[in-house]
DNA sequence: CAATGTCAGATGTATTATGCAACTAACACC
DNA sequence: GGTGTTAGTTGCATAATACATCTGACATTG
């Protein structure tokens, strides 16, 4: 049993590589979609729709940013504005029709990825490394 | 127990989550310095010396931007350039000795963090979320 | 051994994501 | 109602990146 040092060593290593290639591979989500547009029209499907500055706060993102960035995806045709009712300065952003269809494949595909790199895993492990991915993340 | 897509899809979520957090803290190793830079520094010294190319193949990268970016570590001095003895249109690239403190120094407080963030953890979780990783990213 | 094609690296140019600062319009509170 | 705050946009600057091109140095083949 190797000790504790190397193996929190190695959980780094691992978590950084995964990280790299995950950055990688963001931008082939959809054209003119990175991985950035794709996680906020995606959280604007979670939440039901959202304010531009709730995805600043969650993203870490400059309110600029965000501005442009839902710029792109109302050029693209896959979120709709409607004025907030509660505070005429704001916006509620939600996928529009497109904008679900597109997360729906964009989830199908990445699901289909996911799955076919878990086949060989048994039921037991998954459980186990979802948890512990649980675990680290929240203690964040 | 929860079936086998939820998760999968737990697993999923919390990858992402992951590497959008590095991301974001990636800036925060060395004033100057962003995550590419200093991963390249780091294989620089894993390899014993490398050239611009092998960085360019090992991190996906077009050659020019490996260029420029080994301009910056020249410029602040933490790598070398020798002349590759077997092939004179290359060089080859490895940390100076500033540029070993500074990953020294960048491992150290890496390291710190994830022990931090480990402490309530045991040995054969550890063990457990390790293997996951290496298990998992070994399929790419 | 000379010519042609390939490779390593550097540089010019364009694109994209990002942040900061300044601005406008709307809100809130006193 | 006036003053300070907030949501969003836009101007400007910066950084990482890719593609195309260029220059040497290598390699292969006639």
């Amino acid at each position: 049993m190797p000790d504790r040092d190397v193996t929190i060593g190695t959980i780094q290593r691992e978590l950084t590589a995964f990280a790299r290639r995950a950055r990688q591979k963001a931008a082939q989500i959809h054209p003119g979609l990175s991985l950035v547009t794709y996680t906020m029209l995606d959280h604007m499907r979670e939440t039901g729709g959202c304010r531009g500055t709730d995805l600043a706060e969650h993203f870490l993102l400059d309110k600029s940013t965000v501005s442009r960035q839902t710029a792109v995806l109302e050029r693209l045709g896959l979120i709709v504005r409607e004025p907030d009712p509660d505070d005429r300065r704001g916006q509620i952003l939600r996928p529009s029709e497109n904008g679900l269809h597109l997360l729906e494949e964009a989830h199908r595909q990445r699901r289909a990825t996911f799955e076919e790199r878990f086949t060989e895993w048994g039921d037991e492990d998954l459980e186990r490394f979802s948890g512990y991915l649980q675990r680290y993340n929240a203690a964040s």
